[in-house]
DNA sequence: ATCTTTGTGATACGACCGTACCATGATGGT
DNA sequence: ACCATCATGGTACGGTCGTATCACAAAGAT
């Protein structure tokens, strides 16, 4: 037999071939040949490896999810040890803003996919719906941490508000991404939400 | 000559053909051929009013645009006679959420025009990237005249918060559009931030 | 009445796309 | 040493897409 070469990570390697060639190109644009081409490989390889174009489609997404996934815990987690709940909201919502090339072509890829979802009903199925669910538990168990605590203006709920910052953590990304709006511009409408969310702790009130 | 036809009325008439099937497969999967047999017209015509299909997308985008205003200043206005800027923000929010039939059908495609531009400059360059603008300053306006009224929550930036609620407005949208939120729930958390940002009113004081 | 322009249809063309097929090194098991 | 099998390349096929071409009917202009 030949190589014996580890199918996981050549698949790997083929996605993310797919994650730059889309991010370049689009992702309605993006066919077979470019994504063997972006990896360095022939397109039989492609095939080879995936199937289908849908599979491998699939497999894409689950692959930028996941390594958005680890962007944001990596990013709350620089945000230092326990350095309170607003300062994890704000490193998490900022995490997933189009500041950079990376989170450019995540979210550039990721509002991609949820249009195509709208009519394709294998990629509507598939978990990356729920995985924003996932992040309004955590923000909403931050906020209800804080509420404990204190530190949140009387009558806020702290599932509503969670649901309300991503959304426009979303909806600030779009802008962001054709350009409407700058990312400065964008951390501070979040930032200042956060505010009327957050009591202002100690001296800095407004 | 022949008939002599409204080149106007039948470009306008191809291009909600256009809007319809883009609802119905995706605007990237709608070709010629769909829109033509939408509209009941033969393939040539659709090429005979619009020379090219980029062509038709942009008219097809701005026509999506200007239904898309004028149903929300329809819902502004059937808000009743100065209703207080509050009334006028929520019925303008609830306007472009993806509720029923048509706006979700706008929203699905306008995302997809949105896509599409960070890789088009020609979409790129198009106004509807303005649009949102405009809707922030009317929004902005009437956070400034509430303001001046005193029924603003201290310490609001009118600006700040119209450009972040729009945002959690169209992000809530997409929410709502692939299935991942009901149409209840965003209506309920854009109340919820409405909440925060005007003071109660009277008595009813949460 | 003829001519010229406008609207409309049918069809052909070239390109590209996803997929399938065929061939063939390479290599580990026996 | 041989062979079954994995990995890889090349290439062809059927379909679709946007566009171009050819044809022609209808009707105002002269």
């Amino acid at each position: 037999m030949p190589k014996r070469v580890d199918h996981a990570e050549r698949r790997t390697e083929i996605a993310e071939a797919l994650v730059r060639a889309a991010g370049r190109l689009g992702l309605h644009a993006v066919g077979m040949r470019d994504v063997a081409a972006e990896a360095g490989v022939s397109l039989r390889l492609v095939q080879y490896y995936f199937e289908s174009k849908e599979k491998l489609l699939l497999f894409g997404l689950r692959h930028l999810a996941e390594r958005f996934a680890q962007r944001v815990a990596a990013r709350v987690r620089a945000a230092g040890a326990d350095p309170g709940a607003r300062a994890v909201i704000e490193a998490l919502l900022a995490a997933a803003l189009p500041v950079d090339a990376e989170s450019r072509t995540f979210h550039h890829l990721y509002t991609s996919y949820a249009v195509l979802a709208v009519t394709d009903e294998a990629l509507a199925a598939q978990p990356f719906i729920k995985d924003p669910d996932s992040a309004e538990d955590t923000v909403a168990g931050l906020l209800r941490q804080a509420a404990e605590q204190g530190r949140l203006r009387p009558g806020v709920d702290p599932r509503a508000a969670a649901a309300g910052l991503l959304a426009m953590s979303a909806g600030l990304g779009t802008g962001v991404l054709v350009g409407q709006r700058s990312a400065e511009s964008a951390t501070g409408v979040l930032a200042h939400h956060l505010d009327l969310i957050f009591l202002p702790s100690g001296a800095d009130a407004v």
